[in-house]
DNA sequence: GACAGAAGTTACCGCCGGTAACACACTAGC
DNA sequence: GCTAGTGTGTTACCGGCGGTAACTTCTGTC
């Protein structure tokens, strides 16, 4: 980035950019402003911390949702491909539980600030916003159906009971989180365990 | 409601009301709008289902956060108080469990506009509605919690265990319904049943 | 009848999401 | 060298939102 670039002008003038800014780097803003200003964050915001302004940002994400579902899409994947290695490791069915909420607790133990955009506000004021990212935990449940299907052998018949058992253990994840974000009254492994516990059969036996 | 009433004056001129409007009156005004185009209704659209314009519906509730705690309120103790008194109820462990997990689908069955209001969109934009709404889980958890450590008359130290399990389960019931609203493979009874057996540790035992 | 005070109004503020219309840089072709 | 075209960026605007200030109108009381 010195002066000595041949080719290409050596260094535009700080203040403004004229090369088109990459969907990533528009991303990179976006999620920096979010994880700073919570999901409220404006689009004036964002455009600003990209260093340009709001059209641009409508150019290329079409609307608001649109940027939150991009966003949201590049975190999405890599959870998901951790809870389903999680899911088919091998080991006892207990390990592969406890796997599967450790990977999550780690998310949520690591960016509270994106847990909670990913899970909460993605549901935004918007019905549109709402309903496109609110499928961040439908496919995160559908996932888990499929893991516990898997799991236990089970007919066609009793999918439907795996699917209401896995939204419920989605759900179940995701609001003990939220309590032990503010509370925290012990750490993740023993959150993990706990909820593993329950899952496990554990309140049934008491 | 009838038209017999001596003491206060008969019947006000229909088209516009002088007297002022109850708590009341706004509130089932405000619920009628809510209902109608979800929680993104404005403020205006409000005063105007109430016949009277906005600086009186924040004269009544300070702002909108207050408005929908107003709102939410009149619903979570009615919801609170049969929960506890499913939870209390004599019979055995699984008839209690049954019970309270029936009284909060049959609200959702019943009023899925009203269900999706008190726990979704009281997650609205701002944070003071979402901190001061998200109370409606934080207290389902804690009640629950509550009725767990005496169900299983469980010693102080391991009440943090209850209330995670507690927390969990309210958001297990919640996601588990959110899917069940959608999808609707069974009927309530089948997912009251599931949801049982989940808590009662049948994949445990699967 | 005068008056305090509540009830209710109009008119405004700043900000939001979203868009139209225009300005500037670069490249291509002649 | 000049023009045309394309994409990048801007400024300036729209309607509507939550929220408020200031004014008017009605009602009850002495």
């Amino acid at each position: 980035m010195a002066s000595s670039a041949p080719a290409t002008p050596p260094a535009p003038p700080p203040a403004r950019r004229r090369g088109p800014r990459t969907r990533a780097e528009l991303l990179d803003a976006a999620e920096r402003v979010v994880l700073r200003d919570g999901p409220a964050a404006s689009m004036n915001a964002i455009a600003a911390e990209a260093g340009i302004t709001k059209p641009i940002l409508y150019r290329h994400f079409g609307d608001k949702a649109g940027l939150y579902v991009a966003l949201a899409d590049r975190h999405i994947e890599t959870l998901l491909e951790r809870l389903r290695a999680a899911l088919t490791r091998p080991g006892t069915r207990r390990e592969r539980t406890e796997a599967a909420i450790d990977a999550w607790l780690r998310l949520v133990e690591g960016s509270p600030a994106l847990y909670r955009f990913l899970v909460h506000r993605g549901q935004a004021e918007e019905p549109q916003v709402r309903d496109r990212v609110a499928v961040f935990q439908r496919r995160l449940g559908d996932a888990l159906a499929a893991g516990i299907a898997a799991e236990l052998a089970l007919p066609e018949p009793q999918w439907p009971r795996a699917q209401a058992w896995a939204h419920g253990i989605v759900g179940m994840v995701q609001a003990a989180s939220d309590w032990w974000l503010d509370a925290r009254p012990f750490d993740r492994a023993a959150l993990t365990r706990h909820l593993a516990d329950l899952i496990d059969g554990a309140y049934g036996r008491a």
